[in-house]
DNA sequence: CCAAATTCTTAATCTACATTAAGTTTTTTG
DNA sequence: CAAAAAACTTAATGTAGATTAAGAATTTGG
């Protein structure tokens, strides 16, 4: 095990040999394996080290790995914005893979409230992997849950 | 309109004002919205700009954009890793967004013929987001097929 | 400002995949 | 090597969300 749910200043890991995965647990204890790295792959989790991590990463089978530090600041300007689409992208597909369509609305609710108001409920949808129907029978529901 | 799917040398496009976004069309013609890109953000295929890309770009609010050339060997080396690692995001978000469970096993039968025979059927499940149940069934279903 | 197009809602029906359960095969370990 | 654990398969049943269809609300364009 390399890194647990949680861990704050967490490395990236380059894999020299063997084989790592990095995986969430969702609420019923369930694994969505987020990656697998094979040789010559690096992996980590994809938010900035000061905030605590969300994927667990370990080996499946015996692995040589070289542990390097984050260091986003050595990294050119851009460097920051490449971690922000990759923090995003790996929200996103942990999302798809493991949470219902109701609780992909309200992530997104929470984390775009401002795009909520200035796209179409059907390109919401389309984001959230849903049909437009989907979303507006379940924004119905939500309304008498609140 | 900004990208269209299939064009080559595709740019980068950071957001000064309005919104744009980025999708897929599945085969059925149905629309998969990739990402959202308000003021500040910047959007682009993540695909290295010698490859066809696979998002439409195009701006649903009037919006001031400049267009950027992707200058991949400007950036330094970890750039190139950067940018592997957004495409793979890329191509999983859109599998899980509009593929069905045995259109995801057979992309990723094609694009991971190694880590196939390495790791067990329930993490090749779990990496797709299906139940291993499901997984066994689809493969007797494809022998059959063949 | 009105007609046409598009979006949104609602409800009935359908289906891919999840869940549950049990038996079988393979792997691990003491 | 035996037995315990884990993985895999198969099949029956359940369900979230897709599909279909039709009417209501909103937006667009001449």
């Amino acid at each position: 095990m390399l890194q647990e749910f949680g861990e704050l200043n967490t490395k990236v890991y380059h894999v020299v040999s063997g084989l790592l995965r990095s995986y969430t647990l969702d609420k019923k204890g369930k694994e969505h394996i987020f990656m697998f790295a094979p040789e010559g792959w690096v992996v980590g989790d994809n938010v900035t080290p000061d905030l605590p991590c969300e994927l667990y990463i370990d080996a499946i089978e015996d692995s040589v790995v070289y542990v390097l530090p984050k260091d986003v600041n050595r990294e050119n300007k851009n460097a920051a914005a490449f971690i922000k689409r990759l923090g995003v992208l790996q929200k996103r597909v942990i999302m798809l893979m493991s949470a219902s369509a109701m609780e992909r609305y309200e992530h997104f609710e929470k984390t775009y409230p401002d795009i909520l108001n200035r796209v179409t409920q059907k390109m919401i949808a389309s984001y959230l992997g849903m049909t437009p129907e989907a979303l507006s029978t379940l924004k119905k529901v939500r309304l008498k849950k609140k």
